[in-house]
DNA sequence: ACGCTCTGAGAAAACGCTTTCTCATGATTC
DNA sequence: GAATCATGAGAAAGCGTTTTCTCAGAGCGT
């Protein structure tokens, strides 16, 4: 019917609202107030537009219902790198949380590199009905004057003074003294950090925690190694390890542990007979590496869910400015298989 | 009327193209023409505008632009589970590669669920300008019908036939039968196939494979055992490996591969000296478990990129209908040290 | 019977942008 | 000096929804 007036509407064109209301007999008004249910319509002509809808096949265009309602339903995540299990396990975790009320996410990674955070993240609040930003490597000014325009905001391992925003954090500086301890109650008197990503908040915790461990601690020697955040980092660092002398090794986080145990084995040094490793997160490998590793367990796959419930509840509360929470977890200690006594103690 | 929108515009708004347009003083089309410096606008006009938007900090609403231009600049991606590294890799791949030509993407994870994949891909497909499936598991029937209808489409692990969709493919058959052949030339006579999930593709070709090495390999005893697709079912699989006898264990890939290796050093077995195991894909953790793990490469960070490309291809040539690319890759077996030969033929 | 409220459906106005259409203005040509 | 053209800016029409506004007709009380 009607294809020489409208050759362009017949070829292409998806099926849309006004198609079903043609079909019906109604109005578009009155197919959308059935299709979401807002008022009420005769029952009658309600079935007739709902046999019509289905015959039809049509589904809503949600790029209009998007910019009728001023919502997306969607939200962004942006994350340093995304070939981190930590942050892979972040978004997961988020994802299937957001997708059970039915949300989306999209993904932006900076890929560490620092300048680009900000705009990533404000392209994505443009599209999005909120950010989370994982772990950002940006300055604490820089944070703090973007996060009032990123608004529905949900910060992981940071945290903003002036701004009240939502924050996850994980008190990685009280982790990494209970590793230490851990390896000191073992017997161990040289330690030594592989320390990770200059940028990193995290990593500045750790170096934080330290300090405090070494005032606790004078009589132990503890060494501070320069690393990354990865396999080859660590991997790479295990003749500055063995030379070090120390037979308890603090890694960033487990990749880095894991490099660091490959490394060690090639090299023919046992764990932990020889030295003792640890590693940090807990990410799911950690438990399969032979020997298991002995680290810090973040609750990694809560961590996602619990930044869309603070997403959701920013989202549903939008104007009524209440204060917002500041979680914090604690890490747990997971002694596994790459922790012992040493040898023998060498003073 | 008047009162109501003045006082809705004062509290909340974003800037928008009319607020630049007053600015300036000049039209709201005129600011869109400058802004995407589509037609030619007098150069002091254009500049005023820019000043105006600069100083407003005015930034395009996407979806009033998606909208108009019938485009999103995102693409979806939908997956059966987002804790695999496989599909992690992917997913960063093609996020990676389409960042570069300003696309951004959406995630969906089906969580294994079949019956949820088509209805996930529809809505991706809904707000994105394409689709990326990958290693969905719903039958071949509903794959045919569904591919048309989520057309700009790029399929992993799997291919239509009526359809031309572009397609990425793994040679699972070849991968697995390579690796069987390198047990049987390091003197195993006795292996086992530790299977996948049921409803995955790529579990079939390995079946398909197996059974050609069968017809090959009279001599050989090969058993098949039922697994999963993790850690987990490769761990749980320990007793079940040891019970069966074999020397030389195919796992599904490298996570039931990693998970069995875990089970086996509990248990006091050797690898490789007591039994040899091989993983598949070459996840990055391959490299660094103890024994690093041998196993069939895929070119896992290719995969993402080269979806992407495929992926940009049907995007720009939206309309001419020509023959779609299917691309499928050669793995390349891996030999590390969790394969050996056996210590003394059982026979 | 008359006005009254109610119910419910269509017309039209948003939402924020791009793009076509239209029409001044000033330059060019015979 | 009039007729023709190019240039470039504003007006307005989409894009596909939701939602407000408006108003016809039904039901009700007096």
């Amino acid at each position: 019917m009607g294809r020489g007036r409208m050759a362009r509407r017949n070829t292409n064109r998806r099926v849309g609202i006004a198609d079903v209301a043609e079909k019906a007999g109604v109005s578009h008004a009155t197919v959308s107030r059935v299709m979401n249910g807002n008022a009420a319509v005769d029952p009658g002509i309600a079935a007739r537009v709902r046999a019509a809808a289905l015959e039809l096949k049509y589904q809503p265009n949600p790029v209009g219902r998007s910019l009728a309602l001023g919502k997306t339903d969607t939200i962004g995540i942006v994350v340093p790198d995304l070939a981190n299990p930590t942050f892979q396990a972040i978004l997961r975790g988020l994802s299937i949380a957001a997708a059970q009320d039915g949300y989306r996410v999209l993904i932006a990674d900076s890929s560490e590199v620092t300048s680009e955070e900000a705009i990533l993240a404000g392209e994505a609040r443009r599209r999005c009905d909120g950010v989370v930003l994982c772990a950002p490597r940006m300055g604490d000014a820089e944070l703090e004057e973007l996060a009032p325009t990123l608004h529905p905001l949900v910060l992981i391992n940071r945290t903003t003074i002036a701004t009240n925003t939502p924050s996850l954090s994980v008190d990685y500086g009280q982790g990494i003294q209970e590793l230490a301890h851990h390896l000191v109650s073992l017997g161990h008197r040289r330690l030594a950090f592989l320390s990770g990503p200059e940028h990193s908040a995290s990593n500045r915790q750790r170096l934080v925690g330290l300090d405090q461990f070494r005032a606790e601690h004078p009589e132990i020697e503890l060494q501070m190694l320069h690393g990354g955040s990865n396999f080859d980092s660590g991997h790479e660092s295990t003749e500055a390890i063995i030379a070090s002398g120390a037979t308890g090794i603090l890694a960033f986080n487990d990749l880095v542990a894991m490099g660091l145990l490959s490394g060690l084995h090639e090299r023919g040094v046992r764990v932990p007979e020889d030295i003792s490793v640890t590693g940090f997160d807990d990410i799911p490998f950690a438990k399969y590496t032979t020997p298991p590793l002995t680290t810090a367990a973040v609750p990694i796959n809560e961590l996602g869910s619990l930044a869309w419930r603070r997403m959701r509840e920013q989202i549903q509360q939008a104007g009524e400015a209440t204060t917002q929470a500041q979680d914090e977890f604690s890490p747990r200690v997971e002694i596994r298989k790459s922790t012992a006594a040493p040898a023998l103690s060498p003073v």
